[in-house]
DNA sequence: GCCGTTTTCGGCCCGACTGTTTTCAGTCG
């Protein structure tokens, strides 16, 4: 079972604990449980396996206990009997939007909706035939709300793709530049999972710091839209051409500091952060912070303060997880050390050691489009001191053993001449390293002859293929093709996902990492929109290892490059400082480094 | 059911919105 199935599992027995009207806070504890477990970084599968269930926040003795019977056994009996007490036809209701635990209650009850397979389509007939309006707690308005809550709960099961987070955040900066267009404001920022640096954005929130809200919510609905879907005093929401929702949200100056907070989310940071506060006698909402015993509400400019204000140092919105972010800020605001890390920043990347040119090695996968000259003065302007030429390994099905090695040959005088030419040419001080995107074959075997690794500085070695191999086999392969050859020093967009359309592979991580580690292979961050891969969940785990990171774009034309700081969020959601990440090395310390002399960092 | 630098018992996040109600229940984020 995957965590995002044992979380629905949790939700579904405290929907049926609603119903039996059970203890709310047992029911909240439930709920409270299933967040944590969705949002979990490691497998719940592995905790029991290392038997520490109760390390999960939220998770005590009951459940725990539940868990361990449910993974022994594939079920766990009490929640089968809790189960039992309920009409079976409740839980698809649950998931059409507006209905819960007691309304499905309710209606599945009084409307005698028993079969659980049809009770989506059982209930719209209800609502056209007018059989909802006469219930006790309904009314006309309800059974119409019902009918356009059940299409918007189809339309849902056809399409619920969520955006990778570099279109959303284009999206985003166009809306901004929008705004700045008319009206005064002190300040624009995007909210939620964009501002959490989410990998995959499902709608785009938007909060402006205004004396003018009238002017700013106005502009706002002048965006390019399919239709307005709300606007009033405090913002607005747009429909966005591309099928996405938009959010406003105005607020005044010196308010802004707390509303920022509360829509930044997560909800489970917010919730931690309430609790801690309310320990000190403190209650939070998006207007500021209220003192339990005098009632006297406080308002906040900015979220530095706000945070200061319950005793903690500010914590960076990609941290925002329920982590261990809140009690490694309160270790810090007391002086004590293991605080928060110095998250890495766009500005120390010194260099890209994945891009693909032009030239033509007749590679297994896709050439670049632009040629070497144009992806150094792409590096050069990014200001910085190295690039790595990452073309894909000539393809083997069509080369013989010799013919590759004669490739990679010619390749390396051809790239040679290019960059001495170009340096020559625009006075360039970017070095370069000669790599390769070496494919991980399904054996695990690497796609390039030894005898053609010694044209290369070093290769990132990623998978291509084979992806849906079973846990023990794709381990197997990783492990063998990791340590093929020293000149593997990169894993490249490890996983293989690709956001929306591919899952990637499932490896047995905490076995491939102490590989990675032994032999001192840095696991690459690719940045590029549709991998953002390692996931950042994964980024952390690793990270508590003790192994370092590559940030790279996996650029196919310059102007890619400039995708890099996306990586550098997947890193910062995964607490990585630059010392995490080799390519902040300045150039001789990485030469060395990429090289396998193991120069301290 | 969970959890603890005030607690192993006695608490448990906050507010908005909506519709059906005469003061509140349910749902959502």
């Amino acid at each position: 079972m995957t965590n995002l199935e044992i979380a629905q599992l949790l939700r579904k027995v405290a929907a049926a604990y609603l119903v039996l009207n059970e203890n709310r806070f047992r029911i909240i504890a439930y709920e409270r449980a299933a967040d944590s477990i969705e949002h979990l970084t490691s497998d719940v599968k592995d905790m029991w396996d290392d038997g520490k269930l109760e390390d999960i926040p939220g998770v005590g003795g009951g459940i725990a206990s539940n868990l361990d019977e449910l993974f022994k056994t594939g079920k766990s009996k009490h929640w089968e009997s809790v189960f039992a007490k309920v009409p079976q036809a409740i839980f698809p209701l649950l998931l059409v939007p507006g209905i819960g635990p007691k309304k499905a209650y309710t209606l599945v009850t009084t409307l005698k909706l028993d079969n659980a397979k049809t009770v989506v389509s059982d209930l719209e007939k209800a609502a056209k035939s007018g059989k909802i309006a006469p219930l006790e707690g309904f009314g006309e308005k309800s059974q119409g709300v019902i009918l356009e809550s059940i299409a918007i709960y189809k339309r849902g099961q056809i399409k619920e793709n969520r955006m990778p987070l570099p279109y959303a955040d284009q999206i985003a900066q166009e809306l901004i530049a929008h705004l700045k267009k008319k009206g005064k404001a002190t300040r624009y920022d995007v909210l939620g999972s964009l501002r959490r640096q989410v990998s995959t954005i499902g709608d785009i929130d938007i909060a402006v710091a205004t004396t003018e809200p009238q002017t700013i919510i106005e502009q706002f609905v002048s965006f390019p839209h399919q239709r307005i879907v709300d606007q009033g005093t405090r913002g607005a929401t747009l429909l966005l051409t591309n099928g996405r929702q938009a959010d406003l949200r105005v607020q005044s100056p010196k308010a802004y500091g707390a509303m920022l907070q509360y829509f930044t989310g997560s909800k489970n940071h917010n919730i931690q952060l309430r609790e801690l506060a309310l320990s000190r006698g403190l209650s939070l909402s998006e207007h500021g912070i209220k003192s339990v015993r005098t009632g006297k509400l406080t308002e906040y400019e900015t979220e530095e303060s706000f945070y200061k204000a319950i005793g903690l140092t500010y914590i960076p919105p990609e941290l925002r997880e329920d982590r261990g972010e809140i009690s490694a800020s309160l270790c810090r605001a007391q002086g004590r050390p293991s605080g928060l890390p110095d998250l890495v920043e766009l500005g120390d990347i010194r260099g890209d050691l994945h891009t693909h040119s032009n030239y033509d090695l007749e590679p297994s996968h896709d050439l670049g489009k632009d040629s070497i000259g144009e992806l150094l003065t792409t590096a050069e302007r990014l200001g910085y001191e190295y690039i790595g030429f990452s073309d894909h390994n000539p393809g083997i099905t069509n080369h013989t053993k010799q013919q590759i090695v004669d490739i990679m040959k010619r390749r390396r005088l051809a790239y040679e001449h290019q960059y001495s030419s170009w340096k020559d040419r625009v006075k360039g001080r970017t070095h370069y390293f000669l790599m390769c995107e070496v494919d991980i074959l399904p054996d695990g075997r690497l796609a390039l002859p030894d005898e053609a690794l010694e044209y290369v500085d070093a290769v990132i070695v990623s998978v291509h293929s084979a992806f849906t191999q079973p846990r023990e086999v794709v381990t197997a392969r990783l492990i063998r093709a990791l340590t093929a050859h020293p000149k593997v020093r990169i894993f490249g967009h490890p996983t293989g996902r690709l956001l929306g359309s591919r899952e990637g592979i499932d490896a047995d991580w905490p076995a491939v990492f102490e590989v990675v580690k032994q032999h001192d292979i840095a696991l690459e961050i690719n940045a590029y929109p549709e991998r953002l891969d390692l996931p950042d969940t994964l980024v952390y785990d690793a990270r508590n290892m003790g192994i370092r990171f590559c940030i790279d774009t996996d650029a196919h034309a310059a102007e890619h490059m400039t995708l890099m700081r996306y990586g550098v969020s997947v890193a910062r959601r995964g607490w990585s400082t630059k010392h995490d990440i080799v390519n902040t090395l300045e150039y001789n310390k990485f030469n060395g480094w990429l090289h396998n002399k193991f120069e301290s960092s």
